[in-house]
DNA sequence: CCTATTTTTGATAGCTTTACTCGAATATTG
DNA sequence: CAATATTCGAGTAAAGCTATCAAAAATAGG
């Protein structure tokens, strides 16, 4: 329950890998899906959906790929989510018109106020502050500016 | 996405239901089903996992029906929640043990982030609350003469 | 213009979860 | 015993999720 699916898992990842290294331009679609351990496929739906909702830029050919559209600060969760996975809808009641009206399902007006503080607090995370918690994460393989030959599997 | 099952949705509604009529003993699942438009065999399903959670109490045979087993105050959302959907897993990385350990993933920590405080709230949430604010739901909808109704909801 | 590279699009297949349903068994009251 | 109710195990149809594929379109460099 409560499970954000593995498309908006995706996304982040993608998401932070390109805030990450957002100096060195775009990045190929295959490049990003082997370091990632994303399918190809399934990452060019998602990038898709992203770059609909102007959250990334693409460009076709040679030395094109994907690329942020703004700055990681004004990218929060909440946007993310909401691209990938839709509307957040705690309750299954909450998309129908009636729900609030009838008096034998109180529980409607409980799940609006957590949807509501939920809503609040992924839309006060930005990809900055994942960036940040990724290079926290990560500070011991950081790599090296440059290009860097293809090694998928770089264990601690 | 985050979406609850109708499951909790009908379990809350049965609980609810249960709280309000505390004092008049056993009801009948079948009456309550008709009465929350819950399916009556789902009902059944539901019932026994609350049951099998000291929720709730059961008796068989003329006059039996569920009650509640404990008070509506120690009662709380998370556990309804975690009864009738299964723990909460915000990411479907976090209940793989090598989810943390990837450094690929550095979404992990946020989400275990935002999971730990949803389920904050939601432990903060029991059935003493929701009856209230059911009770403050119907009362609008049984006008007393001389009563006017505030749009907001009110803490009582 | 040509070609290699890369994204774009639409359709679809397989798997998992959800939301139930069913039939038979078991317990209780009177 | 008979009527009333819950209990249990299993099963199913529909929906949603997780990809996968083939073909098209766009672009850079020569």
């Amino acid at each position: 329950m409560f499970r954000v699916s593995r498309r908006v898992d995706y996304g982040l990842r993608l998401l932070i890998a390109l805030a990450v290294d957002q100096n060195s331009g775009s990045q190929a679609t295959s490049r990003l899906a082997a370091r990632l351990d994303i399918p190809l496929a399934f990452l060019h739906q998602i990038g898709r959906s992203l770059i609909q909702a102007g959250i990334l830029r693409s460009s076709p050919g040679p030395g094109g790929g994907l690329r942020l559209s703004r700055s990681p600060e004004e990218i929060t969760l909440l946007q993310v989510l909401e691209t990938l996975d839709g509307p957040v809808r705690i309750s299954a009641c909450l998309d129908q018109p009636n729900c609030d009206e009838d008096p034998d399902l109180p529980s409607a007006e409980t799940w609006a106020d957590i949807q509501q503080s939920l809503i609040g607090e992924l839309n006060k995370i930005n990809l900055t502050s994942l960036v940040d918690k990724a290079k926290y994460k990560s500070a011991v393989y950081t790599p090296v500016p440059g290009y860097t030959p293809v090694s998928k599997s770089i264990a601690i």
